[in-house]
DNA sequence: AAATGGTTTAACCATATAGTTAAACTAATT
DNA sequence: AATTAGTTTAACTATATGGTTAAACCATTT
């Protein structure tokens, strides 16, 4: 592995657990095994380096936001869909939510600069609920309210960790845990029971 | 207005802002018009002051979490007074989840220091589901998750208020405001629909 | 083996920052 | 008016930290 890999890999590690402001080039250097002037020989300044990791990050958050919405019929498929993709990317990575927001949160400014131009495709969310309205088969609702309704969801427990295991779950670790393996599923019949039109049974 | 009550409020704005980290014991002495000596003549550390703040800033949280289950007789009324007495208290207070979570997230240990004991009733909610589920109003759902769903549901928008604005509204101010008045009533709607058992049109 | 160019290090610099100290100020008390 | 107790300040210290520099190291080429 070459020395800059090796930085980088430190790098991920410390910025992940500290952010920013938290970490010191220090103790990105001590990871590394290597001397503090030769991170600002591969990588001229923090921010710098910072920024590299930090568009990783934001880099690997964007493919299952961008899902292929013409894959897709109804709108049941595609929030199945959208909640299971994102929750396996989260279960891999699941400091990924506190560290964007802990950053973002600290700079405004680093959403635009990074996300650029990207949005949620609210449009055609709406016209697929539009039409699956039509068809009867499931209850006008609001496209922002769904999808941030369902990106909370999905999000939030990941966000907000600590918080959750020792108030819900009494820091019992096995039991955030087995709550995280049922939860796509879960939130997918959570909303879907929501949005459709029941049939008489 | 005392000297510590301008000191006070002058760290309650820097540290909100910017957090522990963040924060410069001469900003918070600038921003109250004082020595910076002063600061630490009313409160002995950067550390001591910060957690003034910090418990204030949690204290306010507990209140609307701890809302009497004993005056609710059905799971729907719980959920829709918990829902929209949050809701009112975060509109006043919009700072308080980013504040909450980027220090949580710093330094987990907070959470036990000042919650200390309190935890969601959880039980009494499963009591208030299963008793709803046998008369057959509502479908079996987990109190974990629901709760879990539902918090997020509330909270979510305010902790990452950057990158919703951005990603869903376009950078729209007066969108994004209107979406957050229409929170309360589409989120108890969304809810209530998900779980109650729908009666024949 | 000498030269070259990229890599790595120890030592250093400048600055920012939390915290300290001793003196000055102020208002109430004697 | 002198004393006293509490308040405020300017000046200072110690340390941490991002960044720089010049020299040493090492592998490859001539």
């Amino acid at each position: 592995m070459t020395t800059e890999e090796i930085i980088l890999q430190a790098a991920r590690k410390v910025f992940r657990e500290k952010g920013l402001e938290g970490s010191r080039m220090q103790e990105i250097a001590d990871e590394a095994g290597i001397n503090k002037a030769l991170l600002h020989y591969y990588f001229r300044s923090k921010d710098k380096l910072f920024m590299k990791i930090f568009s990783e990050a934001i880099q690997s958050m964007l493919p299952s936001v961008r899902i292929s919405l013409q894959e897709v019929e109804t709108l049941n498929q595609f929030l199945s869909f959208f909640v299971h993709e994102y929750l396996k990317l989260l279960n891999e990575l699941p400091w990924l939510p506190r560290f964007i927001l802990q950053e973002v949160n600290r700079n405004p400014k680093l959403i635009k600069d990074i996300m650029g131009n990207r949005e949620l495709p609210i449009n055609e969310i709406d016209r697929l609920i539009r039409r699956d309205t039509e068809k009867g088969l499931i209850m006008p609702i609001s496209a922002e309210h769904l999808m941030v309704n369902v990106i909370s969801m999905i999000i939030f427990p990941f966000a907000a960790r600590p918080v959750i295991q020792t108030l819900i779950f009494k820091d019992d670790e096995h039991a955030y845990k087995q709550f995280l393996i049922d939860r796509s599923e879960q939130i997918t019949q959570f909303v879907l029971r929501s949005i459709s039109i029941q049939s008489k049974p």
